[in-house]
DNA sequence: AAGAGGCCCTGATAGC
DNA sequence: TGCTATCAGGGCCTCT
């Protein structure tokens, strides 16, 4: 599911519910996500009250009044589900970004405060929690991350220096993470469209205005898709408003044999693996 | 040492 | 109450 910006929705919802509030019970049904809970997960959660709650590329931090706390990242199938308390003591299923209708399976983890809990489904597992005790704990995690799209560090230079010279395509440079954080793969897509750049393309043979544009529109694309509420790709019956429709807005992300969105364009968009994963292009506009 | 590919896992869908 | 193959929003690890 979750590039930044629906992590960045998720990130949003949760501070709306449970910021200031107090973890009074943790619930785990399967220690066995992408990494094994830890042992002292439990522990280190009970009791804390929630300061803030922040977001690093793909990943929500989740801080404590003791600058302790811990990462959540959601992987391919990660979301995270709202139940509130009602009047008869019993819970009920909250709209929640991306997930009205809390699934049967695979809820792994619940985290209750008072009339209000959060629940962890993931059916493939990829995703995870994982503890920090301070901040410096929690930067060593993010260390060897490169900038976000948004952050002053991704500049001109900095993206010119790291291109130069190298024979990787530019499609996998922007899902590189160590390159730039928080660009996944419909993302990816879409920019380099903006961009009428070709995932193809050797980042070696970029030229400045090509990166000048990468700049532009990985801030431009993603900015429109947390404006929007992020994706939505599965389609879900009982839709409610909280879904994100940035899907509605995808120029070639899964558009594979539909004609160019590009008024003047007479191209196609076509469907290439690159890397075992799927990229989508117009091979007319995007040289 | 940069870059490619396998792999972790379940579920939805298409094609037979 | 079919079966099988393919693909899915991520990223860690290994191998060359």
């Amino acid at each position: 599911m979750p590039e930044l910006p629906e992590v960045e929705i998720v990130r949003q919802s949760l501070e709306k519910k449970v910021r200031d509030k107090i973890i009074q019970k943790v619930l785990i049904k399967n220690r066995n996500l992408r990494f094994k809970i830890q042992s002292n997960f439990q522990k280190h959660l009970l009791k804390k009250r929630i300061k803030k709650i922040d977001r690093f590329s793909k990943y929500i931090i989740i801080t404590f009044e003791d600058s302790s706390g811990f990462i959540i990242h959601l992987g391919m199938s990660g979301t995270i589900h709202l139940l509130h308390i009602n009047k008869k003591n019993i819970y009920t299923n909250s709209s929640f970004y991306n997930s009205p209708i809390l699934p049967k399976k695979h809820n792994h983890i619940e985290i209750e405060f008072e009339k209000i809990k959060i629940i962890y489904n993931d059916p493939r597992r990829f995703g995870y929690f994982l503890t920090f005790n301070n901040k410096l704990e929690l930067n060593k995690k993010f260390l060897h991350f490169g900038p976000e799209p948004f952050s002053e560090a991704f500049n001109l230079k900095y993206i010119l220096k790291h291109l130069k010279n190298k024979e990787k395509n530019i499609k996998n440079f922007l899902l590189d993470q160590k390159f730039v954080s928080g660009i996944g793969n419909i993302y990816a897509s879409e920019i380099l469209f903006y961009s009428k750049i070709n995932p193809s393309r050797k980042a070696k043979n970029l030229n400045k205005n090509d990166c000048k544009k990468i700049l532009f529109n990985s801030k431009l694309v993603l900015k429109m898709a947390i404006k929007k509420g992020g994706s939505t790709i599965q389609n879900f019956q009982n839709v409610n408003g909280k879904i994100g429709s940035f899907q509605k807005n995808f120029k070639v992300y899964q558009r594979e044999n539909l004609k160019c969105i590009e008024p003047k364009c007479s191209g196609f968009i076509k469907k290439k693996i690159i890397s075992n994963r799927s990229s989508f292009f117009c091979n007319y506009c995007q040289k």
